[in-house]
RNA sequence: UCCCCAAUAGCUCAAUCGGCAGAGCGGGUGACUGUUAAUCACUAGGUUGGCGGUUCAAGUCCGUCUUGGGGAGCCA
């Protein structure tokens, strides 16, 4: 059986004598004479209107079942007499698959509070909101795919399971077989101990070696007892790593790609966009537009510092040089000093991670931070330290172990060149172009501390 | 992990000074209509998050735990 998506239907241009709907009904109106479905099968946000007359087969078909149930609709597509709609089925013939008891089903024809769907986050999908915050989270993956492409990118595939426990980038999950109470690691499944990453990172370095530019897209984990809006303990990161490429060159990518990536979300998820636009962030298309066509402010960390200070603003965290940027700080420089994107670099050595490149002043480091209004920090990254004796000396300085690095300091003893990378955090980026606040939201099964439903 | 706020019907929320547990939506029943957040009438629905305390009397005050939200730290 021939079936079609409700967004194919939506965009027909002329009436078909037979047609075939799948979906869920989300609004049922009896009348005496007729009964009208709103159908909704996933494939865009629009409804498809389903006209079912008394005392027909279709309506038999149907039965009493109304919003939730699963049906397939067949009939005929007919210009829509009634406003709101360009077209709707005449039903000939209805099968229900699976009804919804209307006691039990938990969503209603109203709206619900987010933190209600979160306790539905199997059935939330099923929503106006939901169903379009997860069709952008796909559109814009495809975008991000789409665009390292045209840039001549590979995407490669780093490994979740590591041995290395000394990234620097958060407290790591542990993996293990081993029963509970049992602590010899040689027994363990790898004869040692194993994380889940908490980033592709070294791995990518090593693989943008050989391939010159690649990109990494996938899960990362943090058991960080992180409680806000925009930290989950599983997400997914972008990070691309670009062999014989420096800060700028970085920063350049950094900002086509969220150029890129926000211009063509913009068309290709119109109708998506513009529901959060009303209902959930005002202006958000305004602002996207801005995102997707103004240069991003730069500015060294030493001016950003100059600019907080000649601010006047009472900071709860003083300003002061040598001192990371706390949120206050980034939220006046992104959102008020410059109201766009800002990108942040040359910070102090002693606040960044081991493989940054050390810049000539000896104090800071080629690193950047992208800046993103009412998001924070989008992305971060740096230009990576090449030279190995440097590398090597920032190792022993933290105090950490050069056998721990061994095969990372091979890209160091073998072909070295100037290289650099980044992170993006990809529910960030879908927070930045939905306006949800909160990335509960934006992961369809959210995990965050304590939580590990579904 | 720290600070602040909250928890009452399926959902969203009221309940005055500590004094009879309420509404809208949703559900059910019926009416009506090419309807579109349909409309109208009727109706069912409660151990006020858990435990303990104060009081003649606690949804309300106190302690504690749990859960959720906001802010901070950590970061993407």
């Amino acid at each position: 059986m021939q079936k079609t998506l409700i967004r194919d239907i939506l965009s027909a241009t002329s009436p078909a004598r037979e047609v075939t709907v799948c979906g869920w009904i989300r609004t049922r109106r009896d009348g005496k004479g007729v009964t009208f479905l709103e159908l909704n099968d996933g494939s865009c946000l629009t409804n498809l209107q389903c006209v079912v007359d008394a005392g027909t087969p279709a309506l038999e078909g149907l039965g009493d079942n109304g919003t939730g149930a699963a049906i397939m609709v067949s009939g005929e597509l007919v210009p829509s007499p009634g406003k709101g709609q360009a077209w709707e089925i005449q039903a000939r013939a209805i099968t229900v698959f699976g009804p919804a008891d209307p006691e039990r089903y938990p969503l209603q024809k109203k709206r619900h509070s987010d933190e209600f769907l979160r306790t539905i986050a199997h059935l939330r999908v099923r929503t106006n909101k939901y169903s379009a915050a997860f069709r952008i989270r796909s559109e814009a993956a495809y975008a991000i795919h789409s665009f390292f492409r045209s840039q001549g990118f590979y995407e490669v595939h780093c490994p979740v399971l590591t041995g290395s426990d000394c990234e620097g980038a958060g407290e790591m999950f542990r993996v293990t077989t081993l029963a509970p109470g049992e602590r010899d690691l040689s027994k363990d499944f790898f004869n040692r101990a194993c994380n889940l990453t908490v980033s592709g990172q070294l791995e990518a370095e090593a693989l943008a070696m050989g391939l010159g530019r690649v990109y990494s897209f996938g899960p990362t984990f943090r058991a960080e007892n992180s409680n806000t809006p925009r930290h989950a303990a599983e997400f997914l990161m972008v990070e691309p790593e670009m062999a014989f490429a420096d800060l700028g060159d970085l920063m350049d990518l950094a900002e086509n790609l969220v150029h890129s990536v926000t211009d063509s979300l913009l068309t290709s998820c119109a109708t998506d966009i513009s529901l959060f636009d009303r209902f959930v962030e005002k202006g958000l298309i305004d602002r996207l537009k801005v995102i997707a066509s103004e240069p991003f402010a730069r500015i060294t960390y030493r001016e950003a510092i100059e600019i907080l200070k000649k601010s006047g603003r009472d900071f709860v965290y003083p300003v002061s040089y040598g001192t990371d940027l706390q949120t206050e700080h980034e939220r006046y420089l992104a959102e008020e000093h410059f109201g766009r994107a800002t990108i942040v670099t040359d910070y102090p050595r002693e606040i960044k991670a081991f493989y940054m490149r050390n810049n000539d002043d000896g104090e800071t480091v080629a690193a950047m931070d992208v800046l993103v209004p009412r998001i924070g920090e989008l992305i971060g990254g740096s230009q990576r330290e090449e030279r190995l004796d440097l590398l090597e000396h920032r190792i022993l300085e933290l105090g950490q172990q050069l056998s721990d690095y061994d095969w990372y300091l091979d890209l160091r003893r073998f072909g070295t060149n100037p290289h650099a990378g980044f992170g993006l955090g990809f529910e960030r980026l879908i927070m930045m172009l939905t306006g949800i606040a909160n990335i509960r939201d934006v992961l369809p099964f959210p995990r965050t501390p304590g939580n590990l439903d579904f």
